[in-house]
DNA sequence: GTTGCCAATTTTGCTGACAATTTTCCGGAT
DNA sequence: ATCCGGAAAATTGTCAGCAAAATTGGCAAC
């Protein structure tokens, strides 16, 4: 199945089923019965389990006792409350990275910037969600803070339905790409205050957005 | 061992060794073996296997393939990190708390308030930092967040050491009274920026005096 | 004294089988 | 037709044992 020969381990079940689940191929509230998931990855059931173990503890799975595990449905409240932590989050990113700027940090977000503009131009959507992400990764990296960052990506990947749900949407970005370059110039401009309160609002504007879609 | 006479669960091994890590029984760095801690728990190495995995999740344990798990070690600026993204998460917190205040909340939060005031009067230094506890929880219970609330704790419970460390400094309670009544006054003001405001000062000079005590 | 190597021990990773629980399904009574 | 009880099936929870990897300790060579 895998190609290899040998069977899986239990990190790489997780790795599996982890991508499985972000990427819709598993949708919410699927029921995820270990002997059936054994059998489709030719693993074996007990490593699949400690998969979903961890997956439970990152959010993307939800287990009840003798019931079994399922995948987890986010709701609209509870994907607004992940942006707005993300919001939270990713404002204290943007305040770390604009400190921290270098040049070709710089050179590198001003590329994205005007890669960002011309694929709006272009009426471009799946480049321009492209660049949206990496600015998103770039300011993250900049920030050098562990922590966050693997809090951030958790958030993720249990909203990712929303996101992508929202990046769809005829005219989100025309809104979206001035909170970007607003971000940008603030990092750019290593204005600390100015590029975390742009991230905050940039992110607050998406929640609204997805309580506004879903309501 | 346990008194119930049933084996434990995965579920019940992976509370009690957090229990034994966050309250400093298992030392960071010591390593778990676990046919070792099967033995002293009475359960089987399947279970402790599981529990170690979600531990290892949730940032508690650290481990390294074929060689076993560790108490995770978290250094100075781990801790410093960690700290700074507390300060964003509360401070979200505190404004959704300042934001849904009702009266009952309001007169609970200025009942702990002139608690910890007494408590720092008479050098009571257990009950000042009770007080400081209880102020966080609520405050976070009244923002109604959950995700925050979770990430939160997994992130305390990290920290929870030099959070130790700091609260038995001599003088510490003279600089942080003073920013957890800024706290509660904005709150019970519903002052939303404020509230956030407060927290986050109070947190950035927490992660402060991590940062002078360790260096 | 130090270094390098090899066997013995320890420890982890994994699997298959067994026990306990839940769910499903079916026959009968109302 | 509907509801109830209980056996059968499906599924989860647990355990003990085996294979692979890493660590340890001893022994010889330099």
């Amino acid at each position: 199945m895998d190609g290899t020969g040998r069977t899986l381990t239990a990190a790489e079940l997780a790795d599996l089923l982890r991508t499985a689940i972000v990427s819709g191929e598993l949708v919410p509230n699927q029921r995820l019965v270990e002997g059936d998931l054994a059998a489709e990855y030719g693993a074996s059931r007990g490593n699949i389990r400690v998969a979903l173990s961890e997956l439970s503890v990152e959010g993307l799975v939800e287990r009840v006792q003798n019931r079994g595990a399922r995948v987890r449905s986010v709701s609209v409240e509870e994907a607004v409350e992940i942006t707005e932590v993300r919001a939270a989050l990713e404002a204290l990113c943007a305040r770390k990275a604009a400190e921290r700027a270098t040049d070709s940090d710089i050179t590198e977000l001003q590329d994205l910037a005007t890669r960002m503009k011309d694929a709006v131009d272009r009426g471009d959507r799946e480049s321009y969600s492209e660049g949206n992400q990496a600015v998103h990764e770039k300011i993250i990296a900049m920030s050098a803070q562990k922590t966050a960052a693997s809090t951030i990506q958790r958030l993720r990947g249990q909203a990712v339905r929303f996101q992508f749900r929202l990046a769809r949407q005829p005219g989100r970005p025309a809104v979206s790409l001035p909170q970007h370059l607003a971000i940008i110039d603030a990092v750019c401009a290593h204005d600390a205050d100015a590029a975390a309160e742009a991230m905050r609002v940039h992110l607050e504007s998406v929640a609204d957005a997805i309580r506004a879609s879903n309501k």
